[in-house]
DNA sequence: TGCGTTGTGGAATGCGTGGTCCATAATTGC
DNA sequence: GCAATTATGGACCACGCATTCCACAACGCA
């Protein structure tokens, strides 16, 4: 009925997610943005709101793939494993692309806390949905639901460390390292 | 010989670490600054170069005050207890003056990456020396060298993952209970 | 072909930013 | 009190930012 958009949406999506994951909600511009999605600054604002919106989204976005790839393991193999791979699979990324972000929810939290109370609520409540699959997957163990409780929590902790130690650019090898210890200790607690 | 400085420079510093700790590199206006610090803007270009001067000034306060913290816990304690002195105090701090900053250091790196090389890796290797003062201590407790290095690294991920955890305003018992899965499973894996 | 509708490019806006500059105030040594 | 020196307040600057706006382009439908 009329004009159609010349762009792809979804696609465009991904590539802002990229951009914020990379340098941060602060420190992406809309030139930045407008830049890399090849849209003019009126289309941008047509199909986004604006940049908070748009980084909301991307929020949202990352939020669910994180738990959708925790989900296919799990479809695939036993619960422990599946946690094993969620976390070998973001450090597997990472040194595929040389790229390291570490965690886009937990950047956010880290930076936005005290500069928007708003955007931060977000990442956090986001951060706790991953969590909560992080303590379905651990209940499948039969281990208590208390402990269930004490080790997604723990598990989130390692999570959080193993994205910021991604960020420092540590070695691969030490980051593998990391990923074992825990395993080996989150075992033992098992046990 | 002349005109007399009206202000304290390390109170100052303190200040500005404060401000820094709270809201970050970039969310920190010099408004912001000389507000706060209760200076005009000639007299903190006089005294601290510039915005990017004292914060780098600020990231060397900051890790000097948490291996200092670390060093007087091991003067009067084993090195053990040092160590979860150590995770204690910050936990302990944010509780008392209601401010959940987590780590300055973990915040440059995580806000700073991509953004500012040069600032990041500055936050990095106070970061790393954090971790050999970990590393010191480990091997006091007597365990083999290689151990040594992978516990204090992965004391480093737990370190990291309970500053974001801080962050993420998680409830006070959660955070204890953090800690103290963390120690329970460290001692485990030293017997 | 022409009309209605919607997307697009680019100029324009107002504001906050980090940083500079200079006239003036405060101090010490003479 | 006077000269030399240093700190201070505040105006000032250029720039980049997110956002708005409008004339125009591209399409569907008749």
């Amino acid at each position: 009925m009329a004009r159609p958009l010349e762009f792809d949406r979804t696609l465009a999506v991904q590539k802002a997610l990229m951009l914020f994951w990379s340098r941060g909600y602060q420190a992406t511009s809309l030139s930045d943005l407008t830049n890399d999605l090849q849209i003019s600054r009126s289309s941008f604002y047509a199909a986004f709101g604006d940049k908070r919106g748009l980084f909301l989204e991307c929020l949202d976005q990352f939020a669910a793939r994180s738990i959708a790839i925790l989900a296919e393991a799990r479809a695939r193999q036993a619960p422990l494993e599946a946690l094993r791979a969620f976390f070998d699979h973001g450090f597997a990324m990472s040194v595929e692309d040389r790229s390291a972000w570490g965690c886009l929810l937990v950047n956010t939290v880290l930076e936005m806390a005290d500069v928007d109370e708003d955007i931060c609520d977000y990442a956090r409540r986001r951060l706790s949905e991953v969590e909560d699959a992080f303590h379905l997957c651990l209940k499948d163990t039969g281990c208590g639901p208390e402990k269930a409780a004490e080790l997604s929590s723990f598990l989130m902790l390692v999570n959080e460390g193993l994205r910021v130690s991604n960020r420092r650019a540590l070695p691969e090898a030490i980051q593998r390292q990391q990923i074992d210890t825990t395993f080996r200790l989150l075992v033992t607690a098992l046990a």
